[in-house]
RNA sequence: GGGUACUUAGCUCAGUGGUAGAGCGCUACAUUCACAUUGUAGAUGUCGGGGGUUCAAAUCCCUCAGUACCCACCA
């Protein structure tokens, strides 16, 4: 606990001296860091930790280079999985969205969002994470609000933007589209029924069949078929789901099919209503699969919406919202889905269309809270036009630098195979979509155009704003007008875009890092950062994901309480490796923390022996602390160094050569955010060459051996300082009271 | 189905062409010494299997097997 405040005071005390702060105005070069905004949808679990200190330690090292350094902090609004939590939330209290309505729902929505900001700020305090809280944002603040909307008008105005039909995922019981992420699969056993579908004959249709009828007395089918010798005439197609066939709009058939290719460009006649529908090819469909065919409802199947888009099918609905049959379905008008399959098997099955059902097993998505089947339906939602900013990304690509390398091969190849951007969603929390109507008018607008316009309900996609993060928290449009206008040196959009660095987990490479590269091209024609580092997850010891439902987490703070925030982030910087998953359990990273805190003190110990336990008779030696105690140590090493072999002891040449290959590589693994590898180099040389060798040693000739033991400590704590942040700190300020290790140089060979 | 990675000491992982490494664990010894949150010494591996390239392969290539993740799909 006493740890834990002096912590707190350093932190404070950085703060307050405003250490963690950029300076526009400096003339120092810059060096950006982008925090990658967490959701606010819970507490910080350890990957946000891991991340955050990878982050900060290279924050801190480009600092004591001498950059002018922007590590800029913020938090993203998350929509859906916000929406997600909070309605859990008020599903404890017996409320909802509906109960609350939208007024009294998003007051409460924000007031729960302050809670985990809150949370949010406690762990990155304790983390020591040294992040500008000047500049801080949040993605529902007014400025990213406008950059979202200038962002949209943009698109507007450059007709990259339209609405079109589209496949929601709808759950009948919640009344509302759910997402990808709202959804759980689950094991069914169902029917998979074998239906045949007549072909019409142009030529042989009697009347007396009743095709053009309202509808066929369905009895009749096969009689009529043998009558007239068209047994084979007929394409069998599989379906779990009978009850869609009101609303077939075609037949698709895989590429030469054996059986069916005779009938393409024929009709085949539904079984229910009599439809005439066409018989088409499609290679998306399945050649092993059910029968080779395929019937096509664009109503109600993602997959035969896309085939029913390319070959101009209809849209047709069975089934309502409500998860009620339509008046499609004639007399089966109102039943529930459930009801209306039995009784369409029914009616198959009397007009014998059935050929045969089959037990049938497969995973069928329901909704995760409520668990009803959930049910694919067409809406009109808003899209982005990709391709063009597809384009202009790939081109560009290989100016930044990915970690691991391979991640610009992967995107690539996404953005070659990019699809348009659905970014309309069904929720209340977000940036609500700036499309005004009245009447048949349309118009974006931010606020009301006058008097009887509605604004579109629906919100857009969270990755729509967090898209534009690296030039909306940059202040993006209002400083690029001005930097238009009139070049200012202090505009911060011109000095720390793009940014150095940037970091985050691969799971989000498609919806986050993908949509950053293509946006900044297009509405700034840079990349958006130089420096793309993928870090890899932290999972579970049976390597899969760490997840709150199995209880399997593992809270920093609780690390963080018992080993300290320096050991935690030393045991965190050893999963850090570009791109490599780590499996961990609490005993496991207890482990590791528990051996940097052994480091930690260690290190106490060192300076204690160097500088409280030091011999009297060298206690008023030069090395008492100056303005720069560093630079004037740095001096009288040199000297010694510089000595012929017989009064320079063999030791100080030996761990001043040591130090110098530490200093190397540290760097070196700074500068290519091999964070794992530097720690561990430093653990080795401190611990095991620096106090195990060289202190034991130097205990004969302790006077002469002084300076060496202070400056090769000293550049210890330097190099140690953007892991172990407040060790090295404290130690500083014992030997040199008032100055802060933050303002010192990185060290330097000698 | 498409993609990406991983498989190294009992465990968790580094190392990516040149005599097998760390931490934890294990064994033995030491300890009034800055530090037992310690020190010294030690044991433990045909670097997933098979094949190839090379003077030389844990490292590059091919192949098989297992594991995990991402994306899509499940008529």
């Amino acid at each position: 606990m006493d740890e834990q405040t002096s912590e707190q005071k350093l932190y404070d005390f950085w703060e307050k001296a405003g250490l963690f702060k950029a300076d526009p105005k400096s003339s120092k070069k810059p060096y950006s860091l982008l925090m990658p905004p967490p959701n606010v949808n819970g507490d910080l679990h350890l990957g946000h930790a891991m991340q955050q200190s990878i982050l900060d330690a290279v924050a801190r090292f480009k600092r004591m280079q001498g950059f002018d350094v922007l590590l800029l902090p913020g938090v993203d609004h998350a929509g859906i999985i916000f929406e997600s939590t909070f309605n859990k939330e008020l599903a404890k209290e017996n409320l909802s969205k509906q109960k609350l309505g939208y007024d009294s729902w998003m007051k409460r929505a924000w007031k729960f969002k302050e809670k985990i900001y809150n949370s949010f700020h406690n762990t990155w305090t304790f983390l020591g994470i040294s992040a500008d809280w000047s500049r801080e944002v949040f993605t529902l603040d007014p400025k990213i609000q406008q950059a979202t909307f200038v962002e949209f008008k943009t698109l507007w105005e450059q007709d990259l933007i339209y609405k079109g039909a589209y496949i929601v995922e709808w759950c009948p019981k919640c009344n509302t589209a759910i997402e990808d992420v709202e959804m759980e699969y689950e094991e069914r056993k169902e029917k998979l029924y074998y239906v045949k579908y007549q072909i019409q004959n142009n030529n042989v249709i009697p009347a007396e069949a009743g095709i053009h009828g309202s509808r066929i007395i369905s009895q009749r089918l096969i009689v009529f078929w043998t009558k007239y010798g068209m047994t084979d005439q007929f394409i069998t197609i599989a379906t779990a789901r009978p009850e869609t066939i009101y609303a077939d709009c075609g037949i698709a058939v895989f590429p030469n099919h054996p059986k069916f290719a005779k009938f393409i460009g024929k009709f085949a006649i539904n079984p229910l209503n009599n439809n005439q529908i066409p018989i088409f090819e499609d290679t998306r469909v399945e050649k092993d699969f059910g029968t080779g065919a395929l019937k096509i409802t664009p109503g109600h199947d993602p997959l035969d919406f896309a085939i029913g888009k390319d070959h101009n099918l209809p849209i047709l609905h069975a089934i309502d919202k409500l998860g009620k049959m339509t008046d499609l379905a004639g007399d089966l008008q109102g039943l529930k889905i459930a009801e209306a399959r039995a009784k369409v098997a029914e009616i198959l099955e009397q007009n014998g269309t059935i050929e045969k059902v089959e037990e049938y097993t497969h995973s069928v998505p329901v909704c995760e809270r409520c668990k009803t089947t959930v049910e694919p339906l067409i809406s009109e939602e808003w899209f982005i036009k990709m391709k063009p900013l597809a384009e202009k990304a790939l081109k560009n690509l290989d100016k930044i630098n990915f970690l691991p390398k391979n991640y610009d091969k992967i995107l690539g190849d996404w953005l070659s195979g990019i699809h348009d951007w659905c970014i309309s969603r069904n929720l209340w929390w977000g940036h609500r979509i700036p499309i005004w109507y009245k009447g048949n008018q349309i118009q974006v607008s931010k606020d009301s155009p006058g008097e009887d316009w509605v604004q579109e309900e629906k919100v857009l996609d969270t990755w729509f704003s967090s898209g534009m993060w690296p030039l909306s928290t940059l202040n993006w449009p209002s400083s690029a007008k001005a930097s238009e206008g009139k070049p200012d040196k202090s505009d911060e959009l011109e000095k720390y875009f793009p940014w150095d660095f940037e970091l985050t987990a691969p799971e989000i490479k498609y919806l986050w890092i993908a949509r950053q590269i293509m946006l900044s091209l297009w509405f700034k024609d840079s990349i958006p950062f130089k420096n793309m580092f993928f870090h890899g997850t932290l999972r579970g010891i049976d390597g899969k994901k760490f997840s709150k439902s199995l209880g399997n987490g593992i809270n920093p703070y609780d690390l963080v309480q018992l080993w300290g925030v320096d050991a935690t982030r030393m045991a965190l910087y050893s999963y850090s490796a570009p791109g490599r998953d780590g499996r961990t359990s609490r005993q496991i990273i207890d482990e590791r923390c528990r051996n940097y805190r052994n480091f930690g003190t260690k290190i106490k110990n060192i300076y204690r022996f160097i500088y409280e336990l030091k011999p009297k008779e060298i206690a008023t030696s030069p090395t008492a602390p100056r303005n720069d105690i560093s630079t004037t140590l740095g001096t009288d090493v040199i000297a010694i160094r510089q000595l012929p072999e017989k009064q320079s002891h063999i030791d100080n040449k030996k761990i001043l050569e040591e130090l110098n290959k530490t200093i190397n590589d540290v760097t070196k693994n700074l500068e290519s955010f091999q964070l794992h590898l530097a720690t561990e180099t430093l653990y080795e040389f401190i611990w095991h060459k620096f106090a195990d060798v060289y202190i034991e040693k130097s205990k004969d000739r302790r006077a002469e051996a002084q300076p060496v033991l202070e400056y090769v400590f000293q550049t210890c704590l330097k190099l140690l300082h953007p892991f172990m942040p407040f060790l090295s700190e404290e130690l500083w300020q014992k030997i040199a009271p008032g100055e802060s290790i933050m303002t010192k140089n990185w060290p330097k060979t000698i």
